[in-house]
DNA sequence: AAGGCGTGGAG
DNA sequence: TCTCCAAGCCT
């Protein structure tokens, strides 16, 4: 018989390939000690679910070992400061997730009795939670039935079902489409495997369809090309903003730091000071933008790419002797640098200022 | 509801 | 060099 579409799509072929080819990561609990029963616990998961927010799990690794050196349970972290926190958090980007882990640890800690809430909608009214999270740690972390779409999910199944519609639009689509394809034993290890399965065998990129468990049940690699599903929308260009940094060194080689306001862009992160970034060509970022006066001498740009503009700062260093008036900010020794609350794009235009900045030893 | 919000690695 | 993007959330 003329079949246009593939044969149903069973989740046991998925748990199979999931027992036998799942990746082995820190917080999970791999199928031969689920199967002894050991229990995923709710907070490594949180850590880490909250961590992989848009970010890879290579990056995740070793951020997620030092927090859980810092802080073994969620209330060692809701007693924790938070300057510590955005101190460790230092690097992995999105900086609102760690000021949102610090008030849901507290608030878990406070009015949950340091337990997590075990049902999507609870999790879900905790800050930083919102639908994949909340479905991710009830299925990991409680066993329940939930419909866990993330990246990978939706492209597994834009592909599994030729999915027309692009993304945003087709979520509620997709998350209806997985609910159904959730099996009622095992929604945890499915949503992991439908994960492991988007990141190692269904890639954005030349997917490995002869390796993969569906390669009979998919609609797109029966009738179309699979890698370009999902549909999406072009993106557009991100605009080019200018500004200049100004890194003042004083005798005792310390350098000059100070606190960007709590909300916004690096919100509650450490900078040196600086311009605004604008976009028009006729903002200041030469020296006469300097933040106090000193013999700033130009020492070169640097680029950082943010999610939404691409910035080129000016980088200014200057040789000082202590404090000037009207500043609100702290000399921090060279020494200690690297331990600060410094994202990235800081470390860029003090390291351009200070080449031997954040080399050990 | 569309845009703000980081970073680094892969190809 | 450039493009894409990785286990999204919040407003």
């Amino acid at each position: 018989m003329l079949r246009e579409t593939p044969q149903a799509i069973d989740a046991a072929l998925l748990l199979d390939w999931y027992d036998r080819h799942h990746r082995d990561l820190p917080w999970r609990v791999s199928p031969p000690m689920a199967l002894r029963g050991a229990i995923a616990n709710p907070y490594h998961v949180w850590l880490s679910e909250v961590m992989l927010q848009q970010t890879t799990v290579q990056a995740v690794k070793a951020y997620f070992e030092k927090f859980l050196a810092l802080w073994p349970t969620v209330e060692d972290l809701a007693a924790a400061a938070t300057e510590d926190v955005m101190k460790a958090w230092a690097g992995l980007g999105y900086y609102a997730r760690a000021r949102n882990l610090k008030k849901c640890a507290e608030t878990v800690a406070r009015e949950h009795g340091g337990r997590f809430p075990d049902s999507e909608e609870g999790l879900k009214a905790l800050p930083g939670i919102g639908d994949y999270t909340a479905a991710a740690i009830a299925a990991i972390a409680f066993n329940r039935r939930s419909a866990v779409l993330d990246g990978n999910v939706e492209r597994v199944i834009s592909r599994l079902y030729a999915i027309e519609t692009p993304l945003p639009a087709a979520k509620p689509e997709m998350r209806a489409l997985v609910y159904s394809l959730t099996p009622a034993d095992r929604p945890g290890d499915f949503a992991q495997a439908m994960m492991d399965l988007g990141a190692t065998i269904c890639t954005p990129k030349r997917p490995a369809c002869a390796l993969c468990p569906f390669r009979g049940n998919c609609r797109a690699l029966a009738v179309a090309d699979p890698e370009t599903f999902p549909r999406k929308a072009a993106r557009k260009e991100k605009p080019l903003r200018l500004g200049a940094a100004f890194v003042a060194i004083d005798g005792s080689e310390a350098v000059y730091l100070r606190k960007r306001p709590e909300s916004g862009l690096l919100g509650g992160m450490t900078e040196v000071p600086g311009t605004d970034w604008t976009s028009r060509r006729d903002g200041d970022t030469s020296i006469a933008a300097q933040p106090f006066a000193a013999h700033w001498e130009p020492c070169g740009s640097v680029s950082h790419v943010f999610t939404h503009f691409e910035l080129r700062l000016s980088v200014y260093r200057a040789i000082v002797d202590g404090a000037r008036p009207g500043m609100h900010g702290w000399w921090e020794p060279i020494a200690t640098l690297a331990e600060q609350a410094l994202p990235s794009v800081m470390k860029k235009a003090i390291a351009q200022a200070i080449p031997q900045a954040f080399k050990s030893g």
